[in-house]
DNA sequence: TTTAAATCCTATTAATCCGATAGGAATATT
DNA sequence: AATATTCCTATCGGATTAATAGGATTTAAA
């Protein structure tokens, strides 16, 4: 299941794409126009910020907004930011591995090589597309 | 995430659908041959028989067995009984399906687009995979 | 017929995670 | 100086997860 976070800062985020401007737009106005709480916002696009998704201007008329061009905002990285690994099991995560205690012989796990196929068919669809795609 | 649930029951299965015979396996053999904490595991296996995933023998030389051959089960109602919605988001499920609280209009949310061919390309994996392509 | 071996069932627990909130510090504009 | 905004850290309640406990029930075999 995809986490409140992630589904609200995919959203925030296509909120600011949809505009024409690049000038900020204050937490409250996204807040409110696609319901989401208020301070859960606030920390999610502080954590967008962080990691160099958004700008953001502090004071009065601040807010955030876009550093790049839509279609130049590939979605992946954000959903690794918000949600973490892709995968469905750390042991076939590339940007989160972890062993699995059970496992023996990954290679030889059933589990493991199922959840191979469903992490790149899915990764497929998060690489080809950009923020001007969920527009 | 796949649940540790999800991750056991189908290892337990394919475990069972790696023998030649139908005669019980014990929850014991199974727990050790797979890592599985044992407790844990008779919870799983059990909802698997209360679902008609399994069939059990209880008492002395009791246990769980298929009850049709690997290539005849198909994974994805095992997926949905252990896992829950296949889908990332309930407003996209087919089983499981849930209007979104912050959303005026599915059908105009990036997100839930997304989200549709996301729980698309995985089903389909899933719906053309057997225990038998597990092993 | 007794004993042992197994599943069945319900309840409980400890730990973790999630969504949300609180409250003030820092900063920019007017 | 006043106001509006982001920034930051901390906290909270509730839900979920993984695991455990303990006994009831059933079956096979000695």
């Amino acid at each position: 299941m995809l986490s409140k976070k992630t589904k609200y800062g995919l959203k925030a985020l296509t909120n600011l794409a949809r505009r024409e401007g690049r000038t900020p737009v204050q937490i409250s106005v996204i807040s409110k126009e696609e319901n989401i709480s208020r301070k859960f916002l606030e920390s999610i696009l502080l954590t967008l910020r962080k990691n160099g998704f958004l700008g953001s201007k502090k004071g009065k008329n601040g807010g955030y907004y876009l550093l790049k061009d839509p279609k130049d905002i590939n979605i992946s990285p954000i959903m690794r930011i918000l949600e973490g690994p892709i995968a469905m099991v750390p042991c076939v995560s590339l940007n989160f591995y972890e062993t699995c205690d059970d496992c023996p012989d990954e290679k030889a796990c059933a589990v493991h090589n199922l959840m191979i196929e469903v992490r790149d068919s899915t990764l497929n669809i998060f690489n080809n597309t950009t923020l001007a795609d969920l527009i």
